[in-house]
DNA sequence: GATCTCACG
DNA sequence: GACGTACGTGAGATCG
């Protein structure tokens, strides 16, 4: 005889709940809350371990309506939604079930407690025992021969007595109990003034629901005989409320559930993910355990060879090594994140994978300063001879024949170049590479990449750091801990690159690798470094008139208030609006109940003839260019350079746009004219010139050529003011005389097109009605009837492949283009329509970048590019060039690249605006 | 750390 | 008929 096989059902979404509501809030690297998920995940490892089932599934709630809606509307109707941090965390949840390679179900129109309930008598028809783990009391109905109840909260099997104990009768009468009781939480309504008690003790003497109902009559107690007749129909529809389905349609078998080991890399790579570090080391230990190997550190495996090169002649041998192989990761260590300014620690170089040796430059010079050592050797042992090491290094990083491969490489070239090392090259970077394979699907830290792909923890900085006040820079790292450190990430970095370039090829991204994002690494670490010349005293003075004119309209807010307040506060704000002054118009953010206060209800109220919301907004204005412009920028101005220098990203941004912090530089005012003025204090350095240089209407032009709408092609071809054009032929009206009004809803109209757009959308920004916008759209795919065949074809592109392409080829992944809801899809499918323009103007624009330096050099110019700002380049000149330059510069960046149909015809020429002069407000 | 607001293309 | 809205970024101030 046999043993009967074990089933597991486990009720997944009261296991969510429970990890959500016992656990602080947790956050991943990215910001997704992961605390239910760290929970989940932990409780179902246990459960794992614990249990001794050959077969298991979890089981989850699909949607809050269920059959019973139909039954009883309100059937927990009045339950609140889930928390807004728990809901990002459900698919990372079902993720998580998928990864221990366990089966993972729900069902339209279902409760997890139905499918348990089939499943579990399915599973006894085949001979099986059942055990459902689950706290909910609405399970215990299903206890019985052969199906126990295991509650996880309290560790402990639910039995017959267990379930009497709760209900007072036995588990086939819990549910005419549980009719007659009702369930105030799951609005149940049950029969009035009977509860669990009562109704046990009914039951116990009826027999069932029915017999009782039919005899209620005989009931000596006046009220609740009244009671029980007034309600039998409330009670006979909680009866169905309460009974769980045990016939629901499914196809899965006993045999699906049978329980299967985890695929250890993916398993390995869905905790790293989500940054937890000590499930993993648990999984991983497991997995060594099974294998009858002897537990490693996972952060170290056994067959990694890390060394510390600290003579010259080590140093020798390992560059003869690079310059054999061709190819060298490489990693520095500093004491400083800002890259611009640290000092290098020391250099990290892989070259087979599992190989990898790090040279100390610095490590204990500073504590070591004014030490007595009393003779004894000293306590770190940094490369002999650093200038020596330096140069052999030099001519290696600078070896035509030998590519340097890093992580995020601009900052190691920023590093490098401090300490004297330029000129690095060939280069390629992993972070980049991996931007280009996968977008914006997942972040690209080597942390991340490394859990991701090679199912490997690194060791973090922080570990050997450590965080928050008590951190040590590396150069106060003992060396063992440096070199395991460090040469990790060299290793971690070349294995990385082997992987990644071979995807590449795999993918079919070597182009866009090779022709947009590769060379950007050099082109921005030499903007970079470049920085722009900021006017400190001007923006001083700017600083402190603005304070001025903030003062004055404060004391004015005050005084209209009748009190004073925190100006800066939305929250206070809005109570002074709405609740003190009673205004009307106001409304509420759908998530926090607050008061908007935004500059759209402030213009609304100003317009009225409100005084307070128009001061509010001029206070607002005049705080937003000090807090961020002036104030910001005059700090961020580099001591030793006398400029400010911007960190642009390659890899951050969905389209293949870049983006520019600390400080951005891509977002200084320009739209006002208190704006305009922070503009003027951007000025070229002594005996130069600013040239501005920016792409007219590219993005529209994109539309035109992606699109094929032959009217805006021609009518680019010929030069013509395209809001204009779009006007006539939307409104059908003649382009001379034409009124600007009319242009202006013809321009918001092409801005719309450029986002995917809706008639919401443009209703909002034109302040006209929903119908008159929608009307809008009509007749402007009436008018360019190609748009609503590319939208079409574009939005089908992404539900069929999860991606679109840009002109040049670069994907940008739409992951929420299949989701369910309707509002999240939508989204989606305004940015696949939008996602080719942005992104292949931003394509564009980097191909004119990378053209643009060798030109100029080969035109013998000494003109550099300072700064990008989407579709505009800006230009440092000596003053003598500067005409010459500019020229130079709107040729190639209007050739850049070429738009060309099918048959190589150009399809609308690029067209580059430019303007010279001393300041970035006047050039632009 | 989340939220609101606002600067840019 | 409901969903919840124009696309893409980064930064500062408030507040729990």
């Amino acid at each position: 005889m046999t043993e009967p096989k074990h089933l597991y059902l486990v009720d997944g979404s009261g296991y969510i709940f429970r990890a959500y509501h016992s656990l602080p809030p947790m956050t991943r690297t990215d910001g997704t809350p992961v605390n239910a998920v760290y929970g989940f995940t932990a409780m179902l490892m246990k459960l794992l371990a614990d249990m001794d089932a050959d077969h298991l599934a979890v089981i989850f709630d699909k949607a809050r309506v269920s059959f019973r809606n139909e039954i009883y509307p309100l059937y927990k109707a009045q339950r609140p939604p889930p928390p807004e941090d728990l809901i990002p965390q459900f698919p990372l949840i079902r993720e998580a079930v998928r990864a221990f390679n366990v089966p993972c179900i729900e069902r339209d129109g279902f409760e997890a407690d139905d499918l348990i309930a089939t499943y579990a008598k399915r599973a006894r028809a085949e001979g099986a025992i059942v055990t459902v783990v689950s706290s909910d009391k609405d399970l215990m109905q299903l206890v019985g021969e052969g199906v126990a109840l295991f509650d996880p909260m309290k560790n402990r099997a639910i039995g017959p007595a267990e379930v009497f104990e709760k209900f007072g009768v036995a588990p086939d009468k819990v549910i005419d109990v549980q009719a007659l009781a009702g369930d105030a939480v799951d609005n149940v309504p049950g029969v009035p003034g009977i509860g669990v008690k009562t109704a046990a003790q009914l039951i116990g003497e009826y027999g069932d629901l029915e017999t009782l109902l039919a005899r209620a009559a005989e009931i000596k107690q006046p009220k609740r005989r009244q009671s029980l007749l007034d309600h039998a129909e409330a009670a006979r529809i909680s009866l169905q409320l309460v009974r769980l389905r045990d016939d629901v349609e499914v196809s899965e078998t006993l045999a699906d559930f049978a329980t299967a080991e985890p695929d250890a890399e993916v398993l390995a790579g869905f905790l790293a993910e989500n940054g937890f570090r000590s499930l993993l080391a648990r999984v991983t230990a497991v997995a060594h355990a099974k294998a009858g190997t002897t537990p490693q550190p996972a952060a170290a495996p056994a067959d990694d060879d890390y060394v510390l090169v600290n003579t010259l002649a080590e140093l020798g041998v390992w560059i003869a090594k690079a310059r054999a192989a061709g190819l060298v990761a490489i990693d520095t260590e500093t004491d400083s994140l800002k890259a611009r300014r640290a000092t290098l620690v020391g250099v990290s170089l892989a070259i087979t994978p599992g190989r990898a040796c790090y040279i100390p430059f610095a490590h204990g010079l500073r504590k070591a300063e004014g030490l007595d050592f009393d003779g004894a050797a000293p306590p770190v042992a940094n490369i002999e001879d650093k200038a020596a090491a330096l140069a052999l290094l030099g001519d290696l990083l600078r070896d035509p024949g030998v590519l340097k491969v890093g992580h995020n490489l601009k900052f190691d070239l920023h590093v490098l170049a401090n300490a004297g090392l330029s000129d690095v090259a060939p280069v390629d970077d992993t972070m980049v590479l991996s931007y280009v394979l996968d977008g914006t699907l997942h972040g690209h830290g080597m942390d991340e990449l490394a859990g991701l792909h090679l199912g490997r923890r690194t060791i973090t900085f922080e570990e050997v750091c450590g965080k928050g006040k008590g951190q040590i820079t590396f150069d106060q790292v003992p060396l063992d801990k440096a070199v395991a450190y460090a040469a990790e990430d060299a290793d971690v970095t070349l294995r990385l690159y082997l992987l990644l370039r071979d995807r590449l090829l795999k993918e079919h991204m070597v182009r866009v690798h090779e022709t947009l994002d590769r060379p950007m690494v050099r082109i921005l670490t030499d903007m970079e470094a470049a920085g722009v010349r900021v006017d400190a005293l001007r923006l001083k003075a700017l600083s402190g008139d603005f304070a001025k004119r903030m003062g004055d309209l404060e004391d004015q807010i005050h005084a209209l208030a009748g009190h004073a307040f925190n100006v800066a506060s939305p929250k206070q704000l809005g109570e002074v609006l709405f609740e003190e002054m009673s205004l009307t118009g106001g409304k509420k953010s759908r998530k926090t109940g607050a008061w908007s206060t935004d500059a759209q209800v402030l213009d609304q109220l100003a317009a009225e003839g409100h005084d307070l919301p128009a001061r509010v907004l001029d206070w607002r204005q005049y705080a937003k260019l000090k807090g961020t412009y002036t104030d910001a920028l005059v700090a961020e101005i580099d001591e030793r350079t006398g400029r400010v220098h911007t960190t642009y990203g390659l890899t951050v941004t969905a389209t293949g746009r870049l983006s520019s912090n600390d400080p951005n530089l891509q977002n200084i005012p320009v739209r006002s004219e208190a704006g305009r003025k922070i503009r003027e204090a951007f000025i070229a350095a002594p005996g130069h010139l600013l040239i501005s240089a920016d792409y007219s209407q590219i993005e529209l032009r994109l539309v035109a050529h992606v699109a094929g709408i032959t009217a805006l092609r021609q009518a680019f071809a010929e030069g013509k003011d395209i809001h204009a054009i779009t006007a006539s032929q939307v409104f059908g009206v003649p382009v001379e005389g034409m009124d600007p009004m009319v242009r202006r809803q013809a321009k918001a109209i092409n801005f719309g097109i450029i986002y995917g757009i809706s008639a919401h959308g443009l209703a909002q920004q034109l302040g006209v009605g929903r119908p008159e916008a929608a009307a809008f759209i009509t007749a402007y795919f009436a008018r360019f009837p190609e748009i609503r065949s590319y939208m079409e074809t574009v939005k089908e592109e992404a539900r069929t492949v999860g991606w679109v392409a840009t002109p040049f080829g670069r994907r940008i992944p739409i992951p929420g283009i299949q989701d369910k809801n309707p509002a999240a899809r939508a989204f989606a499918e305004r940015q696949a329509i939008n996602a080719p323009i942005q992104g292949g103007a931003a394509d564009i624009i980097k191909r004119a970048m990378i053209a643009l330096p060798p030109a100029l050099e080969q035109a013998g110019l000494a003109t550099r590019m300072l700064l990008q700002v989407h579709d505009e380049l800006i230009f440092e000149a000596p003053e003598a060039e500067a005409e010459t330059a500019a020229a130079l510069v709107k040729r190639v960046m209007e050739t850049a690249v070429t738009l060309t149909d099918d048959q190589g015809e150009r399809t609308v020429p690029l067209e580059v605006d430019t303007g010279i002069a001393a300041s970035w407000a006047e050039a632009h």
